[in-house]
DNA sequence: TCCCCGCTTAGGGTTTACCCTAACTCATTT
DNA sequence: AAATGAGTTAGGGTAAACCCTAAGCGGGGA
């Protein structure tokens, strides 16, 4: 990887293309060897072509970036992919992690900034914008407290019934959990069975499937 | 919060805390009102102090600061804590984000970061570390295609067991079962059987959480 | 070649799950 | 005060789950 890295630019704007191979040229940090306008023409380019590496848009019609970078890791495990993308909210930005791209930088990014993540991505180690990165935590842990909500289905048990279906849950048999609260078999069994009902499962099994789903519980 | 930062320091190493109080008042971030060397002193001293700030160490005997930090956000929803940690392979940084901790950083920041850091969470909003960030999202990527393999113990179990297992864990009944795979339910029984005595569960919920629990089957 | 062992198949018998019914309590309504 | 309705309690009977035993089949080793 000595001699002069060679890039496929990836996107469908032309202006932005030919903006970024005169940046890329003039400031040598490689030489672009071809151009695609979508995520379809760069796969037909890439096996006669073989790039050190990928510049890809993530937004483009026909097949997007993150289609493309499957897709041609898959061909190609070793092919270094830098996704190009917009900081907007209309991406999932943590899919972005299990393309096989080995970084991902934002179209705002400076020309100095571009070239250390060239150059990291080369050298075979990934790079993220800070930006990116911080967008991608914060959506990951906006997650989990929204799935730690009490869900709707919540309310349409009573206490008992979420007592029982906790124990269900944890694999108790009903004679465990008749012990458990002092009361009979038959009514562990009653509660059971109105569980049942309202989730509208056949069989334990699928109660406690349908309790694990909804996040009713926690396992 | 126009006054002055009120700010506890939780770490369990003297040292540290003796320095990064120096440092914070010194440059004018705000001013130690307690310290604290655990998780455990450090809830006992929240409710009375009332602090704008916490400065959590994780690694610490007793009571860490990733517990500390979910006891405390329990108590006072509001309660602004900036994680401090330094950066190793034994922790799960992922777990970090879904702390209530506004924020995380490395015990390696300089002060210009850590004076950021302070000043970006007492306004409320988030600030984490760009290296720890990088490390989250890589563990986080490392993470999805690992749990995409086959676990250990799929190795000990046979085809026959695996397919009724997937069966079971759609929350089918061994007669169904056993009418899918067109084999009497006597032999879909001993198959199941077979799987409790192999995973060591009690019955079939046991068998199905075993089976979630250890990735055997996607839900 | 024969033996051994594990997989697959299946039956007999006991325990548990599941369904239907129903009494009692208690809060709310008429 | 009586009626309503939901929650909790529990029994009786049937279906399914669960445990023990065992035969046939097929691959690997003495």
């Amino acid at each position: 990887m000595s001699s002069t890295t060679k890039i496929i630019l990836v996107d469908d704007h032309l202006l932005f293309r030919e903006g970024m191979k005169l940046l890329i040229e003039t400031e040598g940090m490689g030489v672009v060897i071809a151009e695609a306008s979508n995520g379809k023409v760069f796969l037909d380019m890439l096996e006669p072509l073989d790039p050190d590496l990928v510049l890809m848009d993530i937004e483009m019609p026909d097949m997007g970036g993150i289609e493309a970078t499957e897709k041609a890791i898959a061909l190609k495990p070793a092919l270094k992919i830098l996704l190009v993308t917009m900081l907007d909210t209309s991406n999932d930005y943590a899919k972005l992690i299990n393309t096989g791209a080995m970084g991902c930088v934002l179209k705002s990014v400076g020309k100095q900034e571009l070239e250390n993540a060239i150059k990291t991505v080369i050298k075979g180690e990934s790079y993220f914008s800070n930006e990116l990165l911080r967008k991608i935590i914060l959506d990951f842990g906006k997650q989990k407290p929204a799935s730690n909500e009490t869900p709707d289905f919540a309310n349409e048990f009573t206490e008992r019934e979420i007592e029982v279906l906790n124990f269900l849950c944890e694999g108790l048999s009903v004679a465990e959990i008749a012990k458990k609260i002092n009361r009979s078999v038959k009514t562990v069994e009653a509660h059971r069975a109105k569980l049942l009902q309202k989730s509208e499962a056949r069989n334990t099994v699928n109660l406690v499937l349908f309790a694990i789903k909804n996040k009713l519980v926690k396992i």
